[in-house]
DNA sequence: GACTCTTGCACAAACGTTTGCAGGGGACGG
DNA sequence: CCGTCCCCTGCAAACGTTTGTGCAAGAGTC
């Protein structure tokens, strides 16, 4: 029923390998042929059979990508961008929620590898053996993950931390806490490795607490533990959590930013609209997803464009309305004699 | 370098057309042998090749889907009900953003077209012309948008309409607004037709206003003029809306529920967060998301289960804190002589 | 006018599967 | 002991493309 090359050819009175080639690559055939042939294709409406091609060529005009959690519009920023870039070099996506596991995400790449030309993986949980046995199946793009030898988009977090720790460190705080996202995260490590190198910089004092999961309900659990230690600013792995401990300390009287400040991560839309709107740290979801494609594709392509197989992503802090100058509810301001 | 079905055959001793059999229609070889062949695979790694295999049989394993704006979670909800709904049945799953646009979404589905076993269109924004144009294309399921003899699965808003008619009736409201989404959708006209039939019938007076993009700025926007509508309480298009409403109000000073209520649609994660919590319409979004798949996989693999082409999801209000009696500084409550 | 070179096209093989058809062999009944 | 039937397996065709190879005709050169 579906229109073939064979009609296409049958009708413009040629071959169907001349109807391949005048589609393709049309420099090989005679300009008057290619007329009649793409005449003929687009009156009978054809499209070529992508399994037929991808069967002799061995690609497939497909790529993957995987992430831990659609829940959080971080993630779903990303596949934006993913998306775009590749329909803008004429890739479909094949998609895949791994859920925060491991053994799903190899599972879902697995299944995936052999119908598409590569695959993204965001922020994955799963293990860097497992990275690297996944890689040998198919070609292979991380986003906030580095693996040595696998191209990767990286957004630079821990220059963000920085600058939120600048920030507060001007508005007077000196004791602080950071509440960890998974502690398997790239992430998660990152931003703590430029906290404590800034912090130590600035002698501010950081105390951990977590991991916890990077979701809402992970902030609200985080939120108390946060306010017995006794800081006067908590610092959260996302915005997510940061939603969370707002939500926590609003229910505990607890008054933002002027008895506490907070801090987020991700810039995501509700940071922005929440009440009061959050001080957080911008990350670039799309530019993210359309690096990664962007280096999947050279990768697959074979178009190297000899800026090696990582990009660096600049982050940057926002400054909007959780974060004041410390509370002087705690007049000293330093960490208690535990 | 891919290990191939005539690998598998020769480490087997067997023919290829053995492998095919025993590893698809185990019935029909021998138990000794299929033993062989699997084992022979499963030492090799063999996985099938998607591309050949769908040239032969016609089939895929893929379905796609198509949404209006994955920066809405409603559409994210949906996804992953697709997805873990696909997977469940050993489908791979294509994604496209159709932002909103009708010619992108047919652009994005005819693309999909020749490499899906079917798509299922998420509250589209394509002309029943095109819907059914698609439909000719590629077996077609439906979410949220009635079209005759295309399988659909709907929620039941206008139900959830009618309860927020009847609780913010028993609160005292008498004058109410509604904000619009956009005029072209389905989900839009159904709410509002259940909202008229629920008011006629308690003699509530709405006022419309809009259409207005279903997002926060639209609400934002919108705020200004429901507010000189005289109305004691604001129903919004969805939560993403109400969400602008809630912002827009509080930056003029007016309390939410004391001299206005709002109350939204869809129940999203942000909904139950925000301050004040938000009253609105729990849209079943993952619930929607298999059941379109359900119906897509019915009519593709012929496996109809008699329930016909259609599925209604029910819909429920969730009372929360952004909804209270009447404001009394509107004493006589009732429409402003215009 | 004969040679070579180029251009434009057709032929056929190949990609990895599935599946209709046929054949071989064993079991069973007569 | 022979015929029939059934179970299992192999052979080969087919799916719709792409692409290497070969051939014919025309253009250019001497």
């Amino acid at each position: 029923m579906p229109v073939t090359i064979h009609d296409v050819a049958r009708r413009a009175q040629v071959s169907p390998s001349t109807v391949s080639r005048a589609l393709s690559a049309s420099h090989l055939v005679r300009g008057t042929t290619r007329d009649r042939v793409l005449a003929a294709a687009k009156e009978l409406g054809y499209q070529p059979n992508p399994a037929a091609r991808s069967l002799i060529t061995g690609r497939t005009g497909n790529i993957g990508i995987v992430v831990p959690d659609l829940n959080n519009p971080f993630y779903t920023g990303v596949l934006r961008g993913v998306q775009a870039r590749a329909r803008q070099s004429g890739y479909a996506v094949f998609f895949a929620d791994g859920e925060e596991d491991p053994v799903a995400e190899e599972a879902l790449v697995r299944a995936m590898s052999r119908q598409v030309d590569g695959v993204v993986m965001c922020a994955p949980f799963a293990s860097d053996t497992q990275l690297r046995a996944l890689a040998g199946l198919t070609s292979l793009a991380l986003l906030n993950r580095r693996l040595r030898d696998v191209p990767a988009a990286l957004m630079d977090s821990a220059s963000g931390m920085r600058q939120v720790v600048d920030h507060l460190y001007a508005l007077g705080h000196r004791h602080v806490a950071y509440l960890n996202g998974p502690g398997s995260s790239w992430s998660n490590r990152e931003r703590r490795r430029g906290l404590r190198a800034a912090a130590t910089r600035a002698r501010m004092t950081v105390v951990d607490f977590g991991p916890f999961e990077p979701k809402f309900e992970g902030g609200v659990a985080a939120a108390d533990l946060a306010l017995a230690g006794g800081v006067t600013a908590i610092m959260c792995y996302n915005d997510l959590m940061a939603l969370g401990v707002l939500s926590r300390l609003a229910d505990r009287g607890v008054a933002v930013p002027h008895e506490m400040s907070v801090v987020g991560f991700d810039n995501l839309l509700y940071a922005a609209v929440c009440a009061p709107p959050l001080t957080t740290v911008a990350m670039p979801m799309e530019a993210g997803g359309r690096a990664a494609v962007d280096l999947l594709l050279a990768g697959v392509e074979g178009t190297e464009d000899g800026a090696g197989p990582y990009r660096e992503l600049t982050t940057n802090l926002i400054v909007r309305a959780t974060t004041a100058a410390a509370s002087t509810s705690n007049p000293d301001n330093h960490p208690p004699a535990v």
